[in-house]
DNA sequence: TAAATAAATTGACCGCGGTCAATTTATATG
DNA sequence: CATATAAATTGACCGCGGTCAATTTATTTA
């Protein structure tokens, strides 16, 4: 049970994920290609995939950073005193999570946990985005005939609904903020 | 504005539907091939890209037909006279939608309609859903302070969510059923 | 320090979805 | 019926994610 980690291979690993966050700032998530990340990063394209497991679970690993960013700031933030607070307040991690239909694609996929063995970068934030929001929920305005953790679900469920439907041509009138406000209110509210 | 459709161009498009059919009865959606399509059907590859967009798009034909079913089948019960009966009407159609993996991969990919101008089959089955629940929780023991619409649109949202917590490993211990059972009595009870 | 062993890296190769210029087949026109 | 035109079909080819036996580099052992 030794664990030999060579620093070569955490050198290496920076140098992927270096390269591959380059690429995403030059072109967006969608246009990234392992090829071009490894060429940046100036290793064979058998070395990538012997640092992960295929392409998604860098995905899901830089993906998983930007949302950890928005629940940082979210964390900061004081307990929204209403639904409209709590709706404008989670509106920059929603932005976020749609800045690319490919990006909420890989969300929808790694929400759950994707393997059985290995939980996902993405897979932990829902973990923390629940708790987060549940915290919020214990001191304010809203319905408490259920658990605040039940809560949280429901504003996941409902979050991943508003944004979904901002992908959908059947029903790109409403905007993201107005629908997910609607659903909240005769969600949360007693 | 001639709409010249010959008869030849309907077969091959049966015979790549049937070829498909067949793959997938044999080894499930997510062993699906293209070329494995073509050769059953006798047809070269190009072909069957004259016929489809993409691979999806029979991916999307296919699974869309079979929700279609589940939805013939819901349409012919009478209205679910509580929560309970409610969620057990449903399961046939969660239980579907949730065969594989991969199946459900593409229906949430695809249950926004994925392009602007085509809206596909797995889109309209969600219109579809959408209308046979809510004329049942029109007159049943339900909530009555929102749209039996807005209604709807939570049970699909709950529904996707006891869904995706299926294939997660953080929360397998539950059942979908029991799970989408909480959702909805937190949802749907006045 | 040299030999043995384990870990990291390499790049040719594969599978499979998707493209397109060229060809075949059907339909409209004189 | 012959010719022109449009539609359907073909298959060689490409892009890109992913594999793996062979090789290089690091670590352990004698």
């Amino acid at each position: 049970m030794t664990k030999t980690v060579q620093k070569r291979t955490l050198a290496t690993r920076a140098r992927l994920v270096e390269a591959a966050s380059n690429v995403i700032a030059e072109n967006g998530y969608e246009a990234l290609r392992v090829e071009e990340v490894v060429k940046r990063a100036g290793v064979a394209k058998g070395t990538f995939f012997a640092h992960f497991a295929d392409k998604d679970a860098l995905m899901d690993r830089l993906i998983g950073e930007g949302i950890n960013r928005c629940l940082d700031e979210l964390e900061q933030c004081k307990a929204p005193a209403d639904v409209e607070e709590l709706v404008a307040t989670l509106m920059p991690l929603l932005e976020f999570m749609t800045c690319e239909r490919y990006v909420f694609d890989v969300i929808l996929r790694y929400s759950g946990a994707a393997a059985i063995e290995r939980i996902g970068d993405i897979a932990m934030t829902f973990e923390r985005h629940g708790q987060v929001v549940s915290a919020w929920l214990a001191d304010g305005p809203f319905r408490r005939d259920v658990s605040t953790q039940l809560l949280a679900e429901g504003i996941q469920a409902f979050s991943v609904q508003a944004m979904a439907l901002k992908f959908c041509a059947l029903h790109a009138s409403e905007s993201m903020e107005s629908r997910l406000l609607t659903y909240l209110r005769a969600w949360l509210i007693v």
